[in-house]
RNA sequence: GCGGGUGUAGCUCAAUUGGUAGAGCGCCAGCCUUCCAAGCUGGCUGUUGAGGGUUCGAGUCCCUUCGCCCGCUCCA
């Protein structure tokens, strides 16, 4: 079968590498077995394993050792773990109760989809030649600056057609969703030829709702988080008062967090439940832009350090009409995955959120939230500033720089940049993953070369020793060959075999993954040399 | 939400005009085995995505539904 135009270069690929993860036991369809959920994915035994040693990866470089900054001395970070539901409020100061739930309308006759509130209609009316006002509907227009121009150049040519006459500038529009459902039956939608073809609005939610408690009714609604950091924003004042942190400070949480994505796709690219790496650093707002640029810089420093190649990553800036409002400045960094190659799509985004949040969280909590800087307050003073402004100064809303990246991105980004398909041991088309040592599922692979000769005993205590530190798999089924095929195809590195020297000198071979050389190593120099290498 | 494609064993796939669901790989057990998916023997695996219909008979035809892929639409 040709392939279709259709179909991407590397769709393929993408397959594949589907493939091998279901069958190795790194990703699973949630609910398989009742026909699959969409937008849930379940991760299998290898999965949680690559997983968490990206989490765990993350959250050493962000929390446990966070990188020097610009300064040279270290910077304050500490983690959080908050929990995915929070005060319904919390989602109304945020802004995500009104952003994240658009009513849309859609155009039985063109297909198209319109949020509702974008709609507006009026009457369409025509002054005739003979001086009549005739009616000839009721149109709607896309909401905007030029709506009533649109609105009586469509109306316009309507009128040629059916006689001519000047069109009446509509004095107000009237709101779709004010209309009752008898006027919507009415209405000719923005870019259809009859009336009647638009939708009642139909709610749109991207946060997932539930219920707090046994009644289901509306005052127990709740939302399940679609972002981390709200839970930073609500405990920034506890971290203050409870630590010794000081701005400029970062909090950081790893965490599930839930969209009604309206289109999951790509694997576990875009999914319903997926899991986010989030830190918001909180700084004063006359150096927000020097730290915005340091994130930026150690985010992509980052994700290099997880192997992956720089030709494969890139900076996106926003847009300034892409921003949010309460935005200054936005950076993605994106990954060329297969599915978007030649182009590549969303892995990171570093936000400057301004004061937004806080200050939101502010009025709606009626808490106070604002910072007080000693130091800065000592600093003006010392430049002679006046008493005034070292008041209006020293106290203010921290400016936020938000890095937030997705866990699960990360696994799919990892299998896609670690997958391999080449020419090896006799097999056309053999694959496997090259993990990074660090980040591999298993680190070692533990064999007896044969069932005999006192080797499975050597090559048995050897494992016991080994993953009291390293993941390892102890595995003496079957040949060699198709033991070293095995851990390859799951991305261990290294497969250590017990052999008949072993006895007379005490050593293993070490068999590299990639090259497929070996090395002779001294028993007793396994767990240095697996230490050595797995080293960042 | 719309359009197109698709769904058969853990994986890759086969099954003539509608006529008894198969193969390879894998996996398991045993034997053998001194380094790259080796060999021998035996074994496991399916409500053909699900539900309904037509038919003497459905993997195959029809309807509904679910998942996946692609393109639209949408996307804090």
């Amino acid at each position: 079968m040709p392939s279709t135009e259709s179909e991407p270069p590397s769709g393929n690929i993408m397959e594949q590498i589907v493939s091998l993860a279901k069958r190795r036991g790194f990703v699973y369809q949630a609910s398989e077995i009742y026909g699959g959920i969409r937008g849930f994915w379940d991760y299998g035994p290898l999965g949680v394993l690559l997983k968490n040693n990206i989490r765990d990866h993350w959250w050493r470089a962000m929390v446990e050792c966070p990188p020097v900054g610009p300064d040279g001395s270290p910077i304050d970070m500490v983690g959080l773990d908050s929990a995915i539901i929070q005060h319904p409020n919390v989602w109304k100061a945020s802004g995500h109760v009104d952003n994240f739930n658009d009513p849309m309308v859609d155009c039985r006759e063109t297909k198209a989809r319109y949020r509702a509130d974008h709609l507006w209609t009026a009457a369409a009316q025509v002054r005739r030649k003979n001086g009549n006002v005739e009616t000839l509907g009721v149109f709607s227009v896309l909401s905007g600056d030029d709506a009533g121009d649109l609105f009586v150049k469509r109306v316009d040519k309507i009128a040629r057609k059916t006689g001519g006459g000047e069109v009446v500038a509509p004095t107000d529009f009237v709101p779709f969703t004010k209309l009752s459902p008898a006027e919507m039956a009415e209405v000719v939608g923005p870019d259809a030829a009859q009336k009647g073809t638009l939708t009642e609005p139909r709610p749109f939610n991207m946060m997932m709702i539930s219920y707090n408690g046994p009644l289901q009714d509306e005052d127990n609604k709740v939302y399940l988080r679609p972002e981390t950091a709200q839970g930073i924003f609500t405990n920034y004042k506890n971290v203050l008062d409870t630590t010794r942190v000081r701005v400029p400070f970062g909090i950081a949480q790893i965490g599930k967090s839930y969209r009604n994505e309206v289109t999951p796709r790509n694997f576990i690219f875009r999914s319903r439940e997926f899991e986010q790496m989030e830190m918001e650093f909180f700084c004063p707002p006359d150096q927000s832009i020097l730290w915005y640029e340091f994130w930026r810089d150690e985010r992509m420093k980052w994700w290099k350090s997880l192997g992956i190649r720089a030709d494969n990553l890139k900076f996106r800036d926003h847009d300034d009409d892409e921003l949010a409002h309460y935005s200054k400045a936005c950076v993605d960094i994106e990954y060329k995955y297969p599915f978007t190659s030649p182009d590549f799509g969303e892995l990171e985004g570093i936000a400057h959120r301004g004061c937004f949040d806080l200050t939101q969280h502010q009025q709606h909590s009626s808490q106070k939230l604002d910072y007080f800087d000693q130091e800065l307050q000592l600093k003006l003073k010392e430049s002679g500033a006046s008493p005034e402004d070292v008041k209006a100064k020293s106290r203010y809303i921290p400016n936020v720089i938000e890095p937030a990246s997705g866990l699960t991105r990360a696994v799919l980004v990892l299998l896609c940049e670690a997958y391999r398909c080449e020419s090896r041991s006799g097999v056309e088309k053999f694959e496997y993953f090259a993990f990074k040592p660090q980040l591999a599922p298993i680190k070692a692979g533990i064999f007896p070369l044969v069932n005999k000769d006192g080797m499975p005993e050597i090559a048995q205590k050897l494992y016991m020793d080994l993953r009291q530190q390293f993941t390892c798999e102890y595995d003496p089924k079957q040949s060699i060959g198709k033991r070293y095929a095995r851990m390859d195809e799951i991305g261990t590195p290294f497969s250590i075999t017990v052999d008949g020297q072993t006895k007379d000198d005490q050593s293993v071979t070490i068999r590299h993954r990639d090259s497929q050389l070996q090395e002779r190593v001294a028993l007793e120099k396994v767990s240095t040399f697996l230490t050595e290498k797995l080293k960042a």
